[in-house]
DNA sequence: ATAGTGATTTGATGGTTTTCTAATCATTCT
DNA sequence: AGAATGATTAGAAAACCATCAAATCACTAT
């Protein structure tokens, strides 16, 4: 059910945080430490926790499915086993998420935008620098790069965007996305 | 507030699940990663996580009171970054509990026992081995290891526990605590 | 000083999880 | 087969925790 082998290299993020929620419990971490002593079976982990057989049956049923111990009967007792492979790891395996990252800071860049602009125009330009730099890159894409524009073209892009023209023009510049040149 | 030189060789088991409890929650982990990548402040994780800046500076706080993150003004921002020390240990450090284990299987033994003597005698001899092995055990503690007894000292003792002295006698011989002697 | 901006606290809400009791299941021994 | 014993499940109560909205705090810049 799970792989005991060797770290199959990428974990679901799902899964290191299924760990981490078994060993992030009192009950669970005592159970564990038992364990590591020698191997036991419920009514005696019951007793030494002074808890019901059905509490532990609980959590070792939990753990047994997450493949943190092994069971198997020996008598009348069930008797539960550490799998000591899971605990090899260092902690910063279990909080790294190995998964493409979709969207570093993407997602802000989006949020910034959408507040901003309402139907492909700017509402009004933010007063945070960070946020004033992103909202001017996005106006910044109707331009050409490879090209130069005189200045009644860059008015009339802007225009489309926001009609003080020369705010944002002069800010386009402070940013150092557009340049003047000596006009021909 | 928190020793971060090097684990002070035995922080209490408290504070191990202290920060795995910090560990097991989705939103925790990604703000970790987050801050695996580069410092960052509230707004800014918020709006990457699709979260309230209210939710994210919960967990930061709670993070940074357990010495996981660290936090300092930069301008307008209180910027935290990721305390890496915490992150090398590995797993089995955090499960572990190095404190003095005060019972090991003690207590089960005082639990079987309480069970099966009532005001010092014995109610009835348990129906399992592992129990009745502690049952007899404690009978036996009234005899002296280095000395010899006749039958008749042997069921006057165990009389005092049970009125059965002879499957009690029976059950010490079985479990290897007394020996037969050929009679002088 | 005052306005603006980000951080934090507070109180309420909803969801998750541990724990128990009681009932049922599975296995062993007579 | 039936009795005994340990393990498991089901259902309910209680504790805990993440999240949010709203209010407040702390700092910066004009």
């Amino acid at each position: 059910m799970v792989d005991s082998t060797s770290s199959t290299r990428s974990e679901s993020i799902k899964q290191k945080l299924e760990l981490l929620k078994l060993l992030a419990d009192e009950t669970r971490l005592e159970i564990l430490n038992i364990l590591m002593h020698e191997d036991s079976y419920v009514e005696k982990i019951a007793c030494e926790l002074s808890l019901t057989p059905a509490t532990i049956c609980y959590h070792l049923k939990k753990m047994e499915s997450a493949g943190v111990v092994n069971c198997s009967r020996s008598q009348f007792y069930m008797i539960y086993s550490l799998n000591r492979d899971i605990f090899d790891k260092p902690l910063y395996e279990l909080i790294k998420n190995d998964e493409p990252t979709p969207t570093t800071d993407e997602k802000y860049k989006q949020q910034v935008l959408s507040h901003f602009f309402k139907y492909g125009r700017l509402i009004q330009l933010p007063a945070q620098r960070k946020k004033r730099e992103i909202v001017i890159a996005e106006i910044a894409k109707s331009f050409d790069g490879d090209r130069t524009y005189d200045e009644k073209e860059v008015n009339e892009i802007i225009h489309n965007f926001h009609e003080d023209h020369c705010t944002i023009r002069r800010e386009m510049i402070a940013c150092g996305i557009m340049a003047r040149e000596k006009e021909t």
